[in-house]
DNA sequence: TCTGGGGTCCTAGGACCC
DNA sequence: TCTGGGGTCCTAGGACCC
């Protein structure tokens, strides 16, 4: 299979509706204003240069590129041009499309030339939206989704069985996908470095660190094996969730009071339309600076307003502790899931 | 005045049941 | 001077991804 990735997507498209920016160093994040709390959704190349990345707090990332132009996120834009390259993928000859993000994509297709496929994908996407991207090609998900990275920019990467130590035994196990600084740091500290380490790791060691599900698909991941195939299916959300981060933190408890109302009353128009009953509710507290809690309380099956909200006051006034500063909120409420949703497959998060 | 916002899934421990 | 063994449900928190 196939998987796509769309080259700085969101700067990408501000680009292209201003053309003088080109070649420029530009930052897109939060409101556009560095003196705010928001961090950086996505840097051009040249502003890469400068050393800002995804995620950076966009007052860093201003320090670091005094030059670059600061744009704000503008999520309705992206999405647009995000529907549009998904079309494309779709018209594509025998393609089965699994959407991972804004940006990128699965591509399932039996073709004797994967690489004369992906180079027609690219200018098919690059005709209908004037949008680079790079194509990795795979005999598993991981080992696709991983060569695309080896094909930026523009270009096409092929890892399978045949390349995959070549290309990834020496590598540290981090550069996985789904393996992260925290899982990467605990594996060091069991004398795995690389990924050929984790592919020969003992069975019973990693399931004494990481439990009887993610111990076996870590060692599965360092070989670069498990699903095989794109699967179409449409997505259905276990829950909706707002979040805001204030720009002055919340001290006064009638202010947060008000503040979880609106956050409520956001999550629970995305469900109205949904239909689905609310069964859990989650409140997540960050107190400045760092301290994050989350909370759940399971309630009664109920879609009604007003108890779901009573039931997020209840546990505010039982959980956040008072006269602390509060920097974030957090409230999530999980859904009924229909009998024909998708199961929850390997444990590859983050799925859309 | 360093850390957004939207997601998913896993683990551990306690309560409770038979 | 005792506390098995198996199971489910719930809460809190961790980790990762885009």
């Amino acid at each position: 299979m196939l998987h796509v990735d769309l080259d700085q997507f969101i700067a990408a498209v501000e680009v292209l509706r201003r053309p003088e920016l080109a070649g420029k160093p530009v930052i897109v994040g939060g409101r556009g204003d560095p003196s705010e709390r928001a961090v950086v959704s996505t840097a051009s190349y040249e502003a890469r240069e400068f050393g800002v990345g995804s995620g950076m707090p966009l007052r860093i990332a201003a320090r670091k590129a005094p030059g670059a132009v600061i744009l704000p996120v503008d999520a309705e834009r992206y999405g647009e041009a995000s529907d549009v390259v998904m079309a494309t993928l779709r018209a594509q000859p025998r393609a089965t499309v699994q959407v991972l993000g804004w940006d990128e994509a699965f591509v399932g297709v039996r073709t004797d030339d994967p690489e004369r496929y992906a180079r027609d994908i690219q200018a098919a996407v690059l005709a209908a939206t004037r949008l680079h991207c790079s194509v990795g090609i795979g005999d598993t998900l991981v080992r696709a989704k991983i060569a695309t990275g080896f094909g930026k920019p523009q270009g096409v990467f092929r890892l399978t069985r045949e390349n995959w130590f070549e290309v990834m035994g020496g590598r540290p196990t981090i550069d996985l996908w789904g393996i992260g600084s925290k899982v990467s740091r605990r594996l060091a500290g069991l004398g795995i470095a690389t990924v050929a380490g984790l592919a020969g790791a003992e069975l019973d060691t990693l399931v004494a660190e990481f439990g009887p599900r993610m111990g076996p698909w870590y060692r599965t991941l360092g070989r670069g094996e498990g699903e095989r195939e794109v699967d179409d299916t449409p997505w259905v959300a276990r829950g909706r969730s707002r979040e805001t981060t204030y720009q002055q933190d919340l001290a006064d408890p009638a202010q947060v009071e008000a503040a979880l109302v609106e956050l409520a009353g956001h999550v629970l128009d995305d469900i109205a339309a949904e239909g689905r009953p609310v069964v859990g509710l989650t409140l997540k507290v960050r107190y400045a600076p760092f301290l994050t809690k989350t909370y759940q309380r399971k309630i009664p099956v109920t879609g009604d307003r007003e108890a779901v909200t009573a039931a997020l006051l209840g546990l505010a006034s039982d959980r956040i502790e008072p006269g602390r500063p509060i920097r974030l909120l957090g409230v999530r409420a999980e859904m009924t899931m229909p009998d024909e949703a998708r199961e929850p497959h390997t444990p590859t998060r983050g799925g859309w």
